[in-house]
DNA sequence: TTGAAAGCGTTACCAG
DNA sequence: CTGGTAACGCTTTCAA
């Protein structure tokens, strides 16, 4: 084994008690604090609490250790901290769906505020698969991450037990609300900015307004749905439930719940659809049946994805500020974790409706 | 603290019922090898190779220990399993920029095989900045993962050092080629589906292509440019400059490329376009100028997003095969770590030519 | 301020 | 096949 050298012969390498030694010159063995403590002079100890910013050490040694430490190309073993300090210095992000566009720039957000706090980020993906989610909940039992962020809409585990459970790592929620679950939680309000992308529709002169939902009863689809029925109250309307119809946010459940929609003996000229990629799925459904839009139908999205903008139509949406969920939600979960933080938190982003080519106003009675 | 009591009667679980326990400061204390042992009867030998699956061990001790472990709801300590074996058993994932949708299947890809393995997955995303690059490299050296995806298209130390360097953690390439490095790689023939773009819009007559590249001379851009300029060649045919572009993979740098490229005196009747992105921006310019796809001009991208199909009009491009790539390329390196695999790989992953409505019959002369 | 030493919870090397 | 017992490399009392 060969271990750096350190300023002439003053050192023997670090471990040479190990009989099992060959010589075969290759392998470089790390350097460690012990290392450094004999370059240095002074004890591991020493070296730990300088090398850690301790207060308890004079500028002096300090600069030695630091010395000698850049001197061995010293890196710390991150393993043996690990488990001493007994942190993993990671966090877990666990979505839904891997495949969702929209989770990319939380991913963004979210690592590049934890990367900056030394943590690294893991990813989960759960794929709506119970098991799965279970999985990832071990992992932070078994401390394989230190907090997790939770984007999957659903608890694996009872709410009781983890309310109960001490000693139990953070989780923050973000997105999509939990029911019955008093974790933190950075979310959006769906309901609001569903009723203003409605009123936008109502404010173009629309009356006939149908709404393409996500799942119900899920919360995220629910309150969207809420928001929609709210908004048409509020100015004396009422969808027939022919101009309701329930997707599971893919482009092509999009397509099918159009043409559902369409196929209503008195259509609406306006959809409002509960996320962009349905959005996309319905104007193609539209433009198939010969429908233009927004000559002949106003579509408004949720969401605002990358391809929104540039969408034929560009689609009139509702933006969600990802990335800022995405630093938001994991700054909320490194201040629950360095005990910045200690009662529950809601944080709810701004949205804006971000009106484009996709809706104008009303022409039919 | 409460420890898990086993003395006389064994029935109580280290993490009963959770929920009822003294709610009071107990903070309960996780379960490990030493009770196990205890409980079964055996040293802690034993119980970590009945755990660990060792053939050394009877039937019926396993048997014991396992009984006990679960008793005793039992999980190891990940944290100090990695540092006694000198792995981490996770391995980094790193783009060059997190928002690029293209990521998302291969993220899918690559976390399920990882997982499968029990390996986690850290990302990390460098957005072209070489200090983050260096960044997650020195996570490599320090142990914090045993292995590597890089998807950036460099390598941010030189490949010299990187192949003198013994015992550094290994590191898959896939998606961009890096200029002479000899790392495995698992990558699609870019050169020759390129090519296939460009016959594909030869075969419908038209003759008058232009071209969107990625930015060059880095490896992707160039060689799908390269395959553009291969196939016109091969008919007996050359753009001229004023007919290629070099884009960024936006979408804005796709509506600048195509702008560009119509303000030619003699513009083409078809693009094939680097990306889908591009080629959505350069899609919209086109309709913005006035001219219709696929009536007047025919436009074929690469990569078949997940919009590209509900597109308007729904786009022809080349498709890869995102969530196998990511697969593959996880396999790969589990290979390499596992000592499965010893030799450099490179693996090209099959393209689809997928047509759709953006491209039609040349009219013009 | 510094050092010695006790762990953190496993795994793996030897002997029996 | 099994049991003692060193490591793994670091952090953190507890004394000096």
């Amino acid at each position: 084994m060969v271990r750096p050298d350190m300023t002439g012969n003053c050192g023997r390498p670090a471990v040479p008690d190990t009989g099992r030694m060959h010589p075969l010159a290759t392998m470089v063995e790390r350097t460690k604090i012990k290392d450094i403590a004999r370059v240095a002079g002074v004890s591991t100890a020493t070296v730990s609490r300088a090398l850690g910013g301790s207060a308890r050490v004079t500028e002096a040694t300090r600069e030695r250790v630091h010395e000698a430490a850049r001197k061995l190309n010293y890196r710390r073993n991150v393993r043996a901290r690990n488990l001493r300090i007994q942190k993993s210095m990671a966090v877990l992000l666990v979505v839904r769906n891997m495949s969702n566009p929209f989770y990319l720039d939380i991913f963004k957000g979210a690592e590049a505020i934890a990367r900056a706090a030394g943590y690294v980020v893991l990813m989960g993906n759960t794929e709506d698969d119970s098991a799965r989610e279970i999985e990832y909940f071990d992992m932070l039992r078994d401390g394989q991450a230190d907090g997790m962020i939770l984007m999957t809409g659903n608890l694996p585990v009872d709410h009781q037990v983890l309310d109960g459970e001490t000693g139990m790592a953070p989780i923050v929620v973000a997105l999509e609300a939990i029911e019955n679950c008093s974790l933190p939680l950075v979310e959006i309000d769906n309901h609001a900015a569903s009723k203003a992308a409605v009123q936008h529709l109502l404010d173009l002169g629309h009356r006939r307004i149908g709404h393409i939902a996500g799942p119900v009863p899920e919360v995220l689809g629910q309150l969207r749905l809420d928001g929609f029925r709210a908004a048409m109250a509020e100015a004396g309307l009422s969808a027939p439930p022919s101009h309701e119809a329930v997707g599971d946010y893919s482009i092509q459940s999009g397509r099918r719940c159009c043409r559902a929609i369409f196929a209503s003996p008195e259509p609406p000229t306006a959809l409002f659809v509960a996320n962009d990629e349905m959005a996309f799925g319905a104007i193609g459904e539209l433009r198939d049946m010969g429908l233009r839009v927004p000559q002949d139908i106003s579509v408004i999205g949720f969401d605002d994805l990358f391809v929104s903008d540039s969408f034929s139509p560009p689609l009139t949406t509702i933006r969600q500020p990802s990335v800022e969920i995405g630093q938001k939600t994991m700054t909320v979960l490194l201040d629950i974790l360095d005990g910045r933080l200690q009662s529950r938190d809601i944080c709810q982003m701004p949205t804006r409706l971000v009106v484009r080519g996709s809706t104008a106003p009303c022409r039919t009675g």
